[in-house]
DNA sequence: AGTGTATTCGC
DNA sequence: CGAATACAC
């Protein structure tokens, strides 16, 4: 008997263990650590547990008809895993574990443990890299080391990308009837959407509303059509479209990408299949499935970015982060009084997702006018998102706080107002999430007037004023 | 994946 | 005198 052990891989096609697993021709059993006391630890967010644990009751389902059984082992910790494991083992006869990678610190030294537990049992424990298109290590500079800037590794991964054939793998488990497929809701479902590569997976299928609802399907059946229809008809106007919150123009897939409901290479597959040429290889949304590439090889390039120290400690160490809790307290909650950064958190707090877009404005905001430390903002970022996702939301926020590979410019400081003027012209996003600026012209929603507040809080800072500090402070001024 | 300010251009 | 451009931060 062999061992599949599922995490943030819960797939059925182009899940590399499972493939392994069920080739081996042995039966097969499906093995899931819950680790709640790890997760919190990870400030892993109720909205993300609640997708993977109905994700989870999907494939199990779907396991069933195939005759596999789902084990489930009620742990605390990752710690916990290699003992309980290794006794799952031998009370079961396994004679192999398979598993996709997970590339943070923490999850690999989890693997590495459950890997010499079993190895001391003569038991065979194996990884894959399922969940990258292109596998860490593969992508390097002529010297032979890893990428730091994101443009010239885009080019890189896409001529590695070009040398082999990346199709998904078929799902080992036959399809089954369609009578326990979700059904999509009309219209809606595949136009809210929202995806996320600076801060998180990248891909769902309805976006905020839905969140809201726990509407996000699990379903292949949906969420293939999800990628489908969005392939289809939203990604040829990505590029044109994709920085306009209101437009709703964004896949949405990322919570589903997140838990690996999805992967990165069925993205792919469906995005080259909607093309007869090479045109594909210049998608806009294919760059954001690359910058979760990134991300990830930089993680397994660079470990200690796991521990959350700054890529590049010289930039940090000219920063004094400002701990004041009131300032952090009124970002949290989205009373700002700047109305475009409160919408955003609104809109994050409401449904567990919040546009790229505004993820930059709202990271650059606490990061350079506030000066929060950005450790803050991205622990923050995880306890909220239904996406979130360690190496992208990590990579997000040092891109913010320019303190990171490839990072922003540390005077590149987003005006609020500006953004709000150039991705919400019409003021449109603004009056979804602060319904009190309805009453105001939507040209005047971007900044509240001086006196009449329309129910809404004064500015915290002054943006000028604090724009000046930052650079100050930055240049050694203060 | 930006903003602020000075300078120049064009009417 | 607004738009385009240049450049510093």
């Amino acid at each position: 008997m062999q061992l599949v052990w599922f995490r943030n891989d819960l797939r059925l096609a182009d899940n590399p263990a499972l493939h392994a697993a069920c080739a081996s021709g042995e039966a097969v059993k499906a093995l899931v650590c819950l680790t709640p006391a790890q997760w919190a630890e990870h400030h892993e967010s109720p909205a993300r547990q609640a997708l993977w644990q109905r994700r989870l009751e999907w494939l199990e389902a779907r396991l069933q008809a195939a005759d596999i059984e789902l084990i489930r082992l009620n742990l605390q910790r990752f710690a916990d895993c290699p003992a309980a494991i290794t006794r799952l083992v031998q009370e079961q006869g396994a004679s192999a574990l398979h598993f996709n990678y997970e590339y943070p610190l923490n999850e690999r030294h989890r693997d590495r443990a459950v890997c010499e537990a079993l190895d001391a049992e003569g038991v065979t424990a194996l990884g894959y890299h399922g969940d990258l298109i292109v596998a860490p290590g593969q992508v390097l500079t002529g010297q032979g080391t890893p990428f730091k800037v994101f443009t010239p590794f885009s080019k890189a991964w896409l001529k590695r990308l070009l040398q082999d054939d990346h199709a998904p793998l078929p799902s080992p488990i036959k399809a089954e009837a369609a009578s326990c497929a979700e059904t999509l809701q009309p219209s809606e479902s595949a136009s809210e959407a929202g995806e996320q590569v600076g801060f998180s997976g990248t891909v769902s299928c309805v976006g905020a509303r839905a969140a809201r609802d726990a509407a996000y399907p699990v379903s292949d059946e949906a969420l293939h059509a999800c990628l489908q229809a969005f392939v289809r008809e939203q990604e040829p106007d990505y590029q044109r479209l994709r920085d306009f919150p209101s437009r709703h123009a964004t896949s949405g897939l990322s919570p589903a990408l997140t838990i690996g409901a999805l992967s990165a290479r069925q993205c792919l597959a469906v995005l080259k299949a909607a093309h007869e040429d090479d045109r594909w290889q210049q998608s806009t949304w294919l760059n954001e499935l690359v910058w979760r590439e990134f991300y990830r090889h930089l993680l397994v390039a660079f470990p200690e970015l796991s521990r959350l120290t700054p890529f590049r400690p010289e930039t940090e160490a000219r920063i004094t982060w400002q701990d004041n809790e009131r300032l952090f307290e009124a970002w949290k909650q989205g009373e700002t009084g700047f109305p475009i950064v409160d919408a955003a958190m609104k809109q994050l707090l409401a449904t567990g997702w919040m546009h790229n877009r505004l993820r930059m404005i709202v990271a650059s905001f606490l990061t350079k006018l506030l000066r929060v430390d950005w450790r803050k903002g991205e622990a923050f970022f995880m306890s909220q998102l239904i996406d979130g996702d360690f190496a992208s939301n990590l990579g997000g926020w040092q891109w913010s706080a320019s303190t990171g590979a490839d990072a922003a410019p540390y005077f590149r400081i987003f005006n609020p107002q500006l953004q709000s003027e150039r991705f919400d012209p019409n003021g449109e996003f603004l009056a979804e999430w602060l319904p009190e600026l309805r009453q105001l012209e939507p040209k005047a929603r971007h900044k509240p007037g001086a006196g009449q507040r329309y129910g809404r809080p004064a500015p915290i800072i002054d943006y000028k004023q604090a724009r000046q500090a930052a650079l100050d402070d930055y240049n050694g001024e203060a």
